[in-house]
DNA sequence: TTTTTTGTTGATTGACGAGTCAATAAACTT
DNA sequence: AAGTTTATTGACTCGTCAATCAACAAAAAA
């Protein structure tokens, strides 16, 4: 029964497989047969589109990247003024479509993985640099010298609260991590217009 | 050769060997003949020790643990004033103790390990929940009924900032986080001033 | 001095899991 | 029709590693 052009639709179920797989038990030591299994094939034909699990990791990293890549470029296109793309930003790195368990879950892990394995390390120094880079547009305007400082703050900020969504129970509050970041952004720009 | 009493020094010797293993590794992926060979013994010692190697994880992280709290706790008895104290506080967590790479890296594998293995969760909840009331008392005084939020945010941020330290290369800057938080704090209670 | 407790390890077991391979089959090309 | 490419898997290899065990040694207790 080959179809042909079977590929894509089976990297692309792996990687979702991954990444539910790696959010489920909250830790990389995942079988690539359960990876495979969950997304429907053989460990075998896991291997044969990936060549190892490592591969599938990476793939699973750049996928969410892409996705927060995108949700983020997004918000940004509808906003005018810099307070307003600040808020895109946020809105984007806590809305339900990144800020959900599995996700977070697989975050947490990839920054494990990102200290031993260059290509992972990579992907999230892209991420970090484009985060930081992003803020620190808006953030000049508005806080003028201080900017650097404030995009350092408030760039552990956003990843701090994703750390500490993974302890807790429960569905996680995105509304709530906004608040919190919003409200540091409000503290430093009002100070800044002092 | 058996001296006796030989436990409490093979156990200490067993927990800094994991967390530097860990460090070095920078992930859980380390084997028992690892860290026992890195402690001078054994890996059949090291179980006998310890039981699992799960039991070696969670002794070094309640060790780790220990350590930070000593630290603080130190940090807040010389300390008056809820400022000062607050300080304190943010110092002994960036304090080169602390704030070293194998420490930082064992952390975020302890995060990682709090998602699948329920006694790390109760570890890291303990740490978490110490260090909420530790800045509520201090805060409750100087932002009165935004404590709630900063402590919050305090949190996360000290979180984060331990979190981003391990993609960078070189040594931890610990004088530059103590920055970065107490700017946050900074701007958060001249605010509460106002 | 026998017995028990404590310390210690080499060797072994048993399980698990990543990656490979040979084989099968459908589609597409020539 | 013959040959090639793509899809697919069951079975297998090979290595690794946590955990156990049997055995030995020395100190302490009896």
């Amino acid at each position: 029964m080959p179809k042909l052009g079977m590929e894509p639709i089976r990297k692309e179920a792996l990687v979702k497989a991954t990444i539910v797989e790696i959010g489920k038990t909250g830790s990389l030591d995942v079988t690539v047969s359960q990876i495979a299994k969950r997304a429907g094939m053989s460990s075998a034909l896991a291997h044969h589109y990936f060549g190892s699990k490592e591969g599938m990791f990476l793939a699973a990293m750049r996928h969410i990247l892409t996705l927060y890549g995108a949700e983020v470029r997004g918000a940004l296109a509808t906003a005018e003024d810099p307070e307003a793309r600040l808020k895109a930003i946020l809105y984007a790195s806590f809305s339900p479509g990144n800020f959900r368990r599995e996700a977070v879950s697989a975050w947490l892990n990839f920054w494990v993985l990102a200290q031993s394995v260059p290509e992972a390390r990579r992907l999230l120094a892209i991420y970090q640099g484009r985060l930081r880079s992003n803020l620190l547009s808006c953030l000049r305007p508005i806080a003028g010298p201080r900017a650097d400082e404030v995009a350092t703050g408030l760039g552990a900020l956003i990843d701090g609260l994703y750390l500490r969504e993974v302890l807790k129970s429960g569905a996680p509050d995105g509304v709530a991590a906004v608040r919190v970041a919003l409200d540091y952004l409000d503290s430093q720009t009002e100070r800044g217009r002092r």
